[in-house]
RNA sequence: CGGAGUGUGGCGCAGCCUGGUAGCGCACCUGGUUUGGGACCAGGGGGUCGAAGGUUCAAAUCCUUUCACUCCGACCA
């Protein structure tokens, strides 16, 4: 294996995989389409998931399990539904293996042939209406707000490490209430969340917006979501939640009674973010020496690297810079001293360049003789000398302004690469080049986009909240413009 | 499912055209010298060459079949 990445200007794709398994973040697992996430990767994964967790908590939401196991029939109760994953279940169809009289091979048991198959889940919704129905009768059982972290199944064609496997983990939130007005704002506040979480915690700045009709779920009323820029401008869908109507109450038949003592079908909601929020992190953060983690969701904030001839020279360095260490870990900071022996300082600075260590420390004897450390910081790649009176405030403050540095590069490389065009040829022409994202009026017809789409390989990433759709026309058919949307080429 | 590519020690590859019994780099082990941007020297261990069949005195190499994975498309969080 070579040291480095390849170059992300050479080849954008190879770039990806290369960090992924040079970070050790994930390798690909024995199964086509499956990833193992090593510990690293975990840990990223955990800090995400924790900070989603918490705020879920906040605001009222608990967490269940539902068997990954579903009937095959329940698929088929939501007409869309079924449309949208019939073709990338995965389905168990026997219990049982035996071995082979003749062959001495291990193979399917036809004995063990199921009465009815089963679907591995691709997405919880139709497992948790058929509980439901148990578990609604009155408005006094309403909002039901559930959340499960979990993995699903989707048999995909063509994968790529964190950004669609066959197996991924995520969670999915599940809310029944008794009116509409609730339920949509249900699905509002969680996209806010995730655009929080984005934000705020990967750094990753996002649009908000509704899907169209073409891209919303297999099953909802209207898909609300999150789109980014990744490196290459291409979009990445980073989160979706979505109202779902009484499309799965009435498929579940899951009515309950009015206060006015009246029937209706459940509203509901359902939302999800997945290990692919990595992915996303890797393309929107990351360069040609590797990662670059914000320190938020970093599984090392800093890494002290001493310097020194002998064991006797490492003890004293790390003996100098003993009580910074516990300061650091005491304000809650996480910390880790890297006294490898057998590793040069070099191979170390590459390698937790590599995994995108917001800061490293430096300390080696010109530093204890002059009352200083030397600091790097990894989204600049700048080095800065700073005297040991001074660390401790330097490091908490270089914590937030990296944080802020990483979202705002990554804001302003995504606001200089969305284009207002006025022309179909100059739509193709920017896309062509791959420039990043269009802005532009569309006639809200399925058809031009699906014609756009062909043409172009671009699709509606979103249609945003907010809108101003005055005297614009469709970038295709010239009409007047029904909304002002976001078309890019996606992952 | 279409197109391309790759399967040779843990990883990355060469050898294949023109058959002669496997090699390089990294990693690993031992000892020593090193350590402020991927250290060096010496010694050492490890591979039925993806699988099956065939041709041949002889196959990693030629022929046939087959399997797997990766990349690019159609499908998708």
């Amino acid at each position: 294996m070579s040291k480095k990445v390849t170059p992300k200007s050479i080849d954008h794709s190879k770039w990806y995989t290369d960090i992924i398994l040079k970070a050790e973040l994930a390798d690909y697992g024995p199964v086509k389409g499956t990833m193992v996430i090593k510990p690293y990767g975990y840990s990223i994964w955990t800090l995400i998931k924790e900070s989603i967790d918490l705020k879920l908590k906040k605001t009222g939401h608990s967490n269940a399990y539902f068997p990954l196991f579903i009937p095959k029939s329940f698929l088929s109760k939501e007409a869309e539904h079924v449309e949208g994953f019939a073709k990338e279940c995965a389905v168990i169809t026997h219990h049982r293996l035996k071995t082979d009289p003749n062959s001495n091979d291990l193979i399917v048991d036809p004995d063990s042939k199921l009465e009815e198959e089963v679907i591995v889940r691709p997405t919880s919704e139709t497992v948790i209406w058929s509980m439901y129905k148990k578990w609604i009768q009155s408005y006094r059982d309403l909002p039901i707000l559930l959340n499960q972290w979990a993995n699903v199944v989707r048999w995909e064609m063509r994968t790529r490490l964190f950004l669609r496997t066959t197996e991924f983990l995520w969670q999915e939130g599940h809310t029944a209430h008794s009116n509409e007005i609730e339920a949509k704002k249900e699905a509002i506040d969680i996209l806010n969340l995730y655009k929080d979480v984005s934000e705020n915690i990967m750094a990753i700045p996002v649009l908000t917006g509704i899907k169209s009709e073409a891209e919303k779920f297999a099953g909802a009323e209207i898909t609300y979501c999150i789109e980014s820029m990744m490196g290459d401008k291409k979009a990445l869908q980073a989160g979706t939640s979505h109202y779902l109507g009484q499309n799965f109450a009435k498929a579940f038949d899951v009515k309950f009674q009015t206060k006015n003592n009246k029937e209706d079908y459940v509203y509901a909601t359902s939302w999800g973010v997945s290990t692919r929020l990595i992915g996303s992190a890797i393309m929107v953060h990351g360069d040609d020496k590797g990662l670059r983690l914000p320190p938020k969701i970093a599984p090392h904030q800093i890494v002290i690297i001493p310097i020194g001839k002998s064991d006797d020279d490492v003890k004293k360095i790390l003996n100098f810079f003993k009580e910074h260490i516990k300061n650091f870990k005491d304000s809650g900071l996480r910390v880790l001293i890297d006294d490898r022996e057998d590793l040069s300082p070099g191979f170390k600075f590459n390698e937790w360049e590599m995994k995108g260590v917001p800061i490293r420390i430096e300390v080696g004897f010109r530093d204890l003789n002059n009352d200083q450390v030397t600091i790097a910081r990894r989204d600049t790649n700048k080095k800065e000398v700073v005297s040991i009176s001074k660390v401790n405030e330097r490091i908490h403050n270089l914590i937030d302004e990296i944080q802020i540095s990483l979202f705002e590069q990554a804001l302003d490389f995504m606001n200089s690469n969305i284009f207002e065009v006025n022309s179909y040829e100059e739509f193709k022409k920017l896309m062509s080049e791959n420039k990043g994202f269009i802005k532009c009026g569309w006639d809200g017809n399925s058809k031009t986009e699906l014609i756009i789409k062909e043409e172009t390989k671009a699709t509606i990433r979103c249609i945003p909240f907010e809108q101003n759709i005055k005297n614009k026309k469709c970038i295709f058919s010239g009409k007047p413009a029904k909304f002002e949307v976001i078309f890019a080429k996606s992952y």
